[in-house]
DNA sequence: TTATGTTAGTGTCAAAGTAACACAAACAAT
DNA sequence: ATTGTTTGTGTTACTTTGACACTAACATAA
């Protein structure tokens, strides 16, 4: 096929979908996987739950729209974001055709103030467990998230940035054991997850819980990221 | 941000990329891994090599117009399609902006007469270790769809869709020292394989060869497709 | 017909990795 | 001082992986 040329910096001559990015943003909250959604104060699905995100600009990578949406509608800083998939359906959207770059990104948990967004009525958190239905295909993006997560979790630093930047091998483990679903040995895992040497004690210990004190550990500094991760 | 609101089919409110597929179509030639190029015959990066691909239509999927273009430029039919990963620095096209949602196929060798493009002047098998400059950021494509390609020959049937329906042991063993660069022990290979349940025998011996014939065998049927595999 | 070249097909053993298992130590709270 | 809770630690059986060599069956060439 031909190429469309450009004329200026608009190019009409064939019609285009709209871009847009999404993003699943995952965090460990009361014992349970969670994620954020908004709840949609326009149409279509006005008064439902979606996954944040919004309209590609001109002058920003898909990566950079996810962070300032995610920033603009709930105000949530990340600690990791790689993109997730592209979902192109020609009717996701009953509007018009919108091709979303799904994201996916991760924060430790904290009592995040949700700011009030512009257009969301509203921005909480929900178990992954435990959603609504949510609007266009999204719930779709988010059973992908889930798998994509769970599936790095063996061969990747990727329940890392869901910690804060000091933690005990308990919390580690604990993030393990939700994200996988499955109870796992104490002792095995300390052993397989100090021998992965992708983290290094702090040299300091956890104070002021009702028990034993524990070591606190730190990511080791990789340096380099790559595509995809 | 406030939603383009749509009028009519066409929604200008806002500037928009353009979308495109391109496709890193693998197959084993000659002993390599091997990728499919086209020389492209208009501006930019005239008479350099580039992947197939081309522009999203209104009403096809990704996935559509990823075989759609494939067929177009080079009359070759893929055996395995998925999506790659989506590529959308502000810059990465000299023109205008062009998103590009990269796919990842595979095919078995056979003497594919390569049909001479519409707008491409020539179509190539290229060894993937001996290849030439490429237009745009080709070349990042192409080594990441190489590192899912090794990532995934242990996880998964990836191997499969590179030979014809019927295989030997021997051949499958090939496909996998090529993609991942290293000689395997044939016992141990044959026993790992088997285990997973993957392929079976048809019951039907190779013939013809210079050598003592081999059991052919098949894949086994899986049914279901699910994203991203 | 025989010899040669080439790939197919097969089992064992050592090493490494994984999975199951229990109890004392250190703190806060009562 | 007692209770409740989490930390921290080692050994053993089992499973998986990796190294290793010879005979069988065909086509081809001598």
């Amino acid at each position: 096929m031909s190429l469309p040329e450009a004329s200026g910096r608009f190019c009409y001559d064939y019609e285009r979908p709209s871009v847009a990015t999404d993003i699943v943003l995952f965090t460990i909250r009361e014992g349970a996987l969670s994620v954020l959604l908004i709840e949609r104060g326009e149409h279509p699905f006005k008064g439902s739950w979606a996954l944040p995100g919004g309209f590609l600009r001109m002058d920003e990578s898909p990566e950079q729209c996810a962070l300032r949406e995610l920033e603009e509608e709930t105000g949530v800083e990340v600690s990791y974001l790689e993109q997730l998939y592209s979902f192109g359906a020609v009717r996701r959207d009953p509007r018009y055709r919108v091709l979303s770059i799904a994201h996916f990104a991760l924060t430790p948990w904290q009592d995040h103030s949700l700011k009030a967004a512009t257009d969301a009525a509203d921005a909480r958190w929900f178990d992954c467990h435990n959603l609504p239905k949510l609007a266009f295909d999204h719930s779709d993006i988010v059973g992908l998230a889930m798998q994509r997560l769970a599936a790095k979790l063996n061969y990747s630093t990727i329940a890392l940035p869901l910690l804060p930047k000091e933690f005990t091998l308990g919390a580690l483990q604990q993030v393990y054991e939700i994200i996988s679903g499955k109870p796992i040995d104490k002792r095995n895992f300390r052993k397989q997850i100090l021998a992965r040497k992708h983290i290094e004690e702090t040299g300091k210990k956890s104070k002021g819980d009702a028990h034993r004190p524990a070591m606190l550990y730190r990511a080791v500094d990789v340096g380099k990221v790559v595509y995809e991760g």
